[in-house]
DNA sequence: TCCGATATGTTGACATCGTACACATCCGGC
DNA sequence: GCCGGATGTGTACGATGTCAACATATCGGA
């Protein structure tokens, strides 16, 4: 039964063919979702052999989750560059309802991307959504739209108002939303953040 | 070996036993380290008496997470008892920092409260942390501080800020900051939120 | 008071899961 | 050409969620 679906022994590699069938599991069902099983399933290999390149079923859910992670900032920064004559305050707020959008449209990636404990590069070397929150803060400054001292850890206010309300919307209350309810309610919050920064136009 | 360990062949309140020995287990681990089995071990039953009361493992995590909810909204209104004598301005930023604060000392209970779906009650009798943030804001609308009609929805824009940051603190960057420096982001989150509630349109 | 319906617990079983250990097979450098 | 390390297989173990058949307690009406 477990008939090998290729003729090889060896996979090739089998590192990234696991972690692309965790992609399509936790796509569909979050976290909860990924058995280190079904993914080898998926892979054509036995359940032993993902051992051979995770340490355990935690290791390859980080793994998923950095590539998710890297997946969100490209295509956060694509719809960015489209739009690279807005000012850095426009730009702070098409970054945060992409933010919150990408939560709503892949919610099980969202929700693998963030549980995992860990797993956020931070500053060094940053390949997170954070780039292009980041970048349209600077603008901003540069544009004389935020004072300087405004800046500093201006990305805790922006990025916390964004994850919470995706979360609220995937679990929690806001989830029961109408979409235009939703919507609405999602510019708010972006909006709101915006204007606490203290920009110096309003 | 499943030797009950009591005298009646029925429990008397098996329902509260199970979400007891629920809470003692999230609140180490998180809504990972709920066991059926374990459950049903410490209230002295076998596992499939569970079944009797919850119709799943998630039904009961729900149970589970509905008391979290319930004993954080007490903390959250004791600790505003104890301030009544401050404005409504002054008791939104308490509401933020409480929030904030509860989430970090009790870790897997918080996680527990809002990673299942679907249990937030929302508007209707709502014994939710949700409720001393709307008082918060009512008396900021009473005072003349928040605009009347800058208080429509003003809830998601708090709620989302300090629900955001809790999370991006326990499991996202925020968590290998020190505590001096991840309480500076937490005041600075709650009032950047605050002052942001401002104007009304965008 | 007895008696049967109903609620509650128990037993035993099944499929699935993560993980470990011993063994098989292939690939690259001497 | 051979040998060692890397990679994949087979089998097994314990734990988990869940189910069906059975046992026992409780309670309301005859």
């Amino acid at each position: 039964m477990p008939q090998p679906a290729r003729d090889t022994y060896h996979h090739g590699d089998l590192r990234t063919a696991l972690v692309d069938a965790g992609l399509e599991l936790t796509r569909a069902g979050g976290p909860a979702a990924l058995s280190l099983r079904e993914a080898t399933r998926r892979a054509g290999v036995s359940p032993s052999a993902a051992y051979r390149h995770f340490a355990d079923r935690d290791e390859l859910l980080q793994a998923i989750a950095r590539r998710i992670q890297d997946d969100m900032a490209e295509r956060m920064q694509a719809s960015r560059a489209g739009t690279a004559a807005l000012s850095g305050r426009e730009r702070l707020r098409a970054v945060g309802l992409g933010y919150i959008g990408f939560a709503l449209r892949e919610t099980g990636w969202f929700e693998t991307a963030f549980f995992t404990s860990n797993v956020l590069p931070g500053e060094a070397g940053m390949p997170t959504p954070l780039a292009a929150l980041v970048d349209a803060l600077d603008a901003m400054v540069r544009e004389g739209d935020l004072p300087p001292d405004a800046r500093v850890g201006a990305e805790w206010p922006c990025w916390a108002a964004v994850h919470g309300f995706a979360l609220l919307a995937l679990h929690g209350p806001a989830a029961r939303l109408s979409a235009a309810e939703r919507q609405a309610a999602a510019e708010r919050v972006v909006d709101t953040a915006i204007r606490g920064l203290g920009a110096s136009g309003r």
